[in-house]
DNA sequence: AGGATTTTTGACCAGTTGGAAAAACGTTAG
DNA sequence: CTAACGTTTTTCCAACTGGTCAAAAATCCT
């Protein structure tokens, strides 16, 4: 990291408009609030480019310069738009969070439990095949031991799962569904679905030429779902 | 990558030891056969200290200076023994695939099923529990696209998975198994026992502190016992 | 149009990185 | 003791990296 440098403030007279403070103040701008529409289009290309990035290589991995040359402008010109490179990841991360919960948090409580949890793991699958990227970002921060999103985890994520964890003991108490650990079922549908993202290389790989067209999605949808389902089977309690 | 440098030659008089000459010398004797014990403790302890780097950051994002430090030696040093970075990856991942797939490899097919099948589920387990770095650095490859292990994933890694479908498609003639995908169901297993290798983090943030003693690998082997035996049981075909 | 503002670019910088060279060090066989 | 060998350290370098800065170019507003 380099040293902090201090900003030397506007201290001189008041010349036409010196550079430094022009584009101190654009900056400082953007941290307000308005931030125009093509400031917006380009910060979306950004985070698109850097998104193609990161979950390929990283966060260290990754350099400023492929994001850019993803992005289809200059570095410096990158730069312009956000301060930094950990900035872009964080916002990345941010907003992952979000949509990569969704599916979890939409599991209906007053739901049929079957139904449910069966299109859990269906939205789960349909992101892994739709959001490849995204997957493999968050598979990406994982496997670094999630410096930047450990509060997250241990805060949000938590809460969520543990409020989930105890709709389904609920369903199990209610006969519903058979008695199992919610927890490493919860696991294990992560684990599954997003398999299908994160070693896509070699999934394709092992299926072959034959197999590999979209029809794989397709198949682990089948299999996934007889799986959980007749693991969820009431009949063997 | 820095460009090719043609090494210039010994064509100077003989004089009493070229250093140059020395060194490489001694670097191609490294290439023919011998190697002494120190050679291989001290090549052993480097790649010990790159699994643990590689692992966590990726190629990219590992540094050979991390990799000396976590050896306990200077960079110059480490690049004694190993000519390169690249190098030392390569040797750990071909080591690596190796030993990641010896539980499939060992599941017999004149075996009973039920109990084969149970135990490979185990033994993958284990091996998330105690070789947790072998599996990210795997993970890591993946995600990155397998540049450097493509060409063995669909070689012998395809093979192998194709020889045990074949397995797996007999005992569910013979009626043994349920009747069910055996490619998916080689990538559940696979998926659910890594998750707990890769996404360790998430999975201790989530369990708290509460439950995540050793004790989560018990509940993990449990659970996945229980959700595999009875997707494979014959009862419902 | 013309001035102000926003966006883009080119030059640059300091710190890091992979790696090479060579000299210094240690050990052991003669 | 010392020459030869294997090992380690010091020094160095060129390429790359994240990031800055001022000026040029494009855009916007009236």
């Amino acid at each position: 990291m380099p040293p902090i440098k201090v900003k030397n403030s506007a201290a001189a007279g008041t010349n036409p408009v010196p550079e430094a403070v022009r584009k101190a103040r654009a900056k400082i701008r953007k941290g307000g609030k308005p931030l125009t529409r093509i400031q917006r289009e380009k910060q979306d290309i950004i985070l698109d480019a850097a998104l193609e990035i990161f979950s390929l290589h990283g966060f260290r991995g990754a350099t400023i310069d492929q994001i850019a040359d993803a992005a289809g402008m200059s570095k410096p010109n990158l730069l312009y738009y956000f301060p930094s490179k950990e900035i872009i990841h964080k916002r990345l991360i941010a907003e992952l969070l979000v949509t990569w919960l969704a599916p979890l948090r939409e599991m209906d409580p007053d739901g049929d439990p079957i139904p449910e949890i069966r299109s859990y793991i269906r939205r789960k699958l349909e992101m892994a095949r739709d959001y490849p990227r995204e997957s493999r970002l968050f598979a990406n921060e994982m496997l670094q031991g999630a410096p930047r999103t450990i509060d997250m985890l241990e805060g949000d994520l938590k809460a969520l799962v543990d409020e989930k964890a105890k709709v389904l003991y609920r369903w199990m108490d209610e006969g519903k569904i058979a008695r199992t650990d919610p927890y490493h079922l919860i696991f294990a549908i992560w684990a599954t679905t997003q398999h299908y993202a994160d070693f896509d290389v070699q999934v394709r790989a092992v299926l072959g030429k034959g197999r590999n067209g979209e029809g794989r999605f397709e198949d682990a949808a089948r299999f996934l779902e007889n799986l959980f389902m007749t693991g969820l089977g009431t009949k063997r309690a």
